[in-house]
DNA sequence: CGTGTTTGACCGGCGC
DNA sequence: GCGCCGGTCAAACACG
């Protein structure tokens, strides 16, 4: 059960851009955040446009020709782990990289797990999640930082078709994402 | 019984 | 064509 009622929010909700006046809370060890995507691909989620420090949102386009990025710091090796496998407008892609004890990071969405593999050059396993809402196909997946396991790198794929279950996300989603 | 997790099989893209 | 690799499927299972 990741639903979390509006008294009792989890503390993870204010890691999530679009809960938190401050997408970068220190204190709250979110260190970093990329979007994937721009360019060609689809518009990134309103959701997902409540950013403050603009120097640290790197469009996928500028990510090529820098031979070290925050995309390294984010575990993501070259632009082909970007770019790859899905080029053709499957939307924005967004990746959290955050200092985390906890694996789940309560984003207010309900989560079904569908898959885990370990992958290449990294001792920790991926676990793959879908968004449980009928017809909404957002993943995300969920993996330790290589080098540093103490943080926890969360990608976003593509854009909710719902808002939150959770009353306190849904006035974020209000706010913010309503076109 | 409904819902979510586990886990090996399967599949498609890509490089050689 | 073949093997590697990342991503997904689905049957079995766990649990309220």
């Amino acid at each position: 059960m990741n639903f979390v009622p509006a008294e009792n929010p989890n503390p993870n909700y204010s890691l999530f851009p679009g809960n938190h006046s401050d997408p970068y809370p220190d204190e709250l060890g979110l260190s970093d955040y990329l979007i994937l995507g721009g360019g060609s691909l689809l518009e990134p989620s309103p959701l997902l446009e409540v950013k403050s420090a603009p120097e640290q949102v790197i469009p996928m386009t500028t990510l090529g020709g820098s031979t070290h990025t925050r995309a390294a710091d984010a575990g993501i090796e070259n632009e082909n782990e970007i770019e790859g496998k899905r080029k053709v407008g499957k939307g924005c892609r967004i990746a959290f990289r955050t200092k985390s004890e906890q694996e789940i990071l309560d984003d207010g969405f309900r989560w079904r797990k569908y898959g885990k593999k370990s992958v290449k050059n990294s001792p920790n396993p991926r676990n793959y999640y879908k968004c449980t809402n009928g017809g909404c196909n957002v993943k995300k997946r969920v993996e330790r930082d290589r080098d540093d396991s103490s943080y926890v790198i969360t990608t976003y794929e593509g854009v909710h078709t719902h808002p939150s279950p959770a009353p306190f996300l849904m006035h974020n989603y209000n706010n913010y994402a309503h076109t």
